[in-house]
DNA sequence: TTGAATTAGTACTGACTTGGTGCTAATTAA
DNA sequence: TTAATTAGCACCAAGTCAGTACTAATTCAA
């Protein structure tokens, strides 16, 4: 299954709701998790791991929290993603080259990469805020279409 | 982690096989394991998926075997994956609106809709052939020569 | 200085998914 | 009829993932 985790879901989620907020907003934890409706746990965990990949900023201690790094519109999907889960690798033999066992018969890693590539690209070209921003004009007007992806 | 599943994977290599081989060509599950080097059982599995979906065309009893319906630059990467997972679907609201139990708050179907549909369009327009390259020939002869992707 | 609030780090766990196998029935060439 | 082959299930072990819990470090403020 091509499926992002739901850790990178509720990632996206979650910064997609401090893009949203006022520029340069302050929550903490337990602020995100009753806007965003997800488990608190589970928001501090994320928080964290936004945090510590450097999207978001952390305030600690008393009233303390996290606002975001930069505007929506300056992070990319591909970015977050890849801050969650590491660099995106759909296979195998592109996170860790060498590795699978049928990689000197198979000759298809190029090919895989390349398919990463466009992938990456795609996400890559995507910011936070075409999510959240104003919803995407009829299907086929210019903003929602997919245009040159390679 | 958004990767591809083994299965999948396997799938494509399994076509890439047939659409790198002499066109047309029928050969049983055992075959395509000893070439593919990936296991019997799990050879068999893919094909008969493959089969089922109207990938490859299936040939029943003694000296039966498989075929590819179409020629390979005729055949994409998101049909293969659509074939081997069902409709392509990032999240979990994609494959089934209304079922998440957050989407009432979070406003971001939209936006997945956008994301799973850049990625789907990415791998549409990526053929079989362009991963295994233009020139026929037993497997493993081109290894190395993917050209170009466009 | 102390206490409360808050993030950082890490370890744990139960449930689900995935990769992989095996068995039996149906089909077909010879 | 027999052997070869695909079709369709059902099954299982191992790994992954979503979610939780606990302790340490940090900071505000009384």
């Amino acid at each position: 299954m091509i499926r992002m985790s739901k850790e990178t879901d509720y990632g996206i989620v979650v910064l997609a709701y401090f893009a949203s907020a006022q520029e340069g907003l302050k929550q903490n934890a337990r602020e995100v998790a009753m806007e965003s409706q997800l488990p608190l746990p589970m928001v501090r965990k994320i928080l964290k791991i936004l945090a510590r990949e450097g999207l978001l900023i952390s305030h600690r201690g008393a009233k303390g929290g996290y606002s975001l790094v930069r505007r929506g519109e300056r992070i990319s999907i591909a970015e977050i993603v890849t801050a969650m889960e590491g660099p995106l690798a759909m296979t195998e033999c592109i996170e860790s080259p060498g590795e699978c066992r049928h990689e000197p018969v198979c000759g298809l890693r190029a090919g895989w990469h390349k398919i990463n590539e466009i992938v990456f690209e795609a996400l890559n070209r995507t910011t936070l805020s075409d999510l959240t921003g104003p919803l995407p004009g009829p299907m086929g007007s210019d903003q929602g279409k997919l245009v040159s992806l390679q």
